[in-house]
DNA sequence: GCGATAGTTAGCGACATGGCTAAGCATGAT
DNA sequence: ATCATGCTTAGCCATGTCGCTAACTATCGC
């Protein structure tokens, strides 16, 4: 199956790491150096620098930089592809649950072997 | 950063292959065999069913085997946690919308450097 | 200028991922 | 019993990921 669909594997791929989101929810209460970044998650900058990078390519952060100091902030609308996307699979599964709900009883039942 | 939250990691990285996600999609409409998946992919049978376990693991569908065929269903409320984080996130980026609208624009301003 | 600070780049090692083929096993149809 | 079907397992290869260290660049404070 192709990419055709860049955007949601790069977000879902960026959120898949337990300290890129613990960076996501650290960012959400104010911007942040890298320095600061690093220091609750124990890690390297320079590990943490790709974690940064893999985030803005993203689109969930943008960074800039002052002088010396690179200073990093969430990107708010950055998620909502994502929360597009689940809406669009509750939709379609809800919309069928009528007919899973009988199956899935069935695979309940029969997963016990 | 401990892995203190598997499940959501486990859950964005299933949901992060577009193959996989096709397969989700396909399965919301109605479940099917091992084989009826693979053919739209155009991907080999143990390369799909290497993507069927992952999202098996991460708790997206199950799968049950009757006779020599196996048949997979999506798990509706598997996306439940993925839901929740986002309100949870949207909830903190929201309430500082105020600080960091001013601080985005600046972003902006700079980094058409 | 000099040293400390902040970030960056290069490159390594261990391991995971995503694709494949080949071969095996189990079941259903004849 | 035999054969086709449907899945499974084992293993290979190329590439990607995540951590690190070491060394480099660029600023800031003095």
């Amino acid at each position: 199956m192709a990419k055709h669909d860049p955007d949601l594997s790069l977000l879902f791929h960026a959120l898949a790491d337990p300290t890129r989101r613990s960076i996501l929810t650290r960012l959400a209460e104010t911007p942040a150096r890298v320095t600061d970044l690093a220091g609750p998650t124990g890690l390297r900058l320079p590990t943490v620098m790709r974690h940064l990078s893999v985030l803005e390519e993203a689109g969930l952060i943008t960074t800039s930089k002052d002088g010396r100091i690179r200073t990093c902030a969430i990107v708010p609308e950055a998620l909502d592809p994502v929360r597009t996307w689940l809406d669009e699979q509750r939709a379609i599964w809800e919309a069928r649950l009528d007919r899973l709900d009988a199956f899935v009883m069935q695979v309940m039942k029969e997963s016990e072997e």
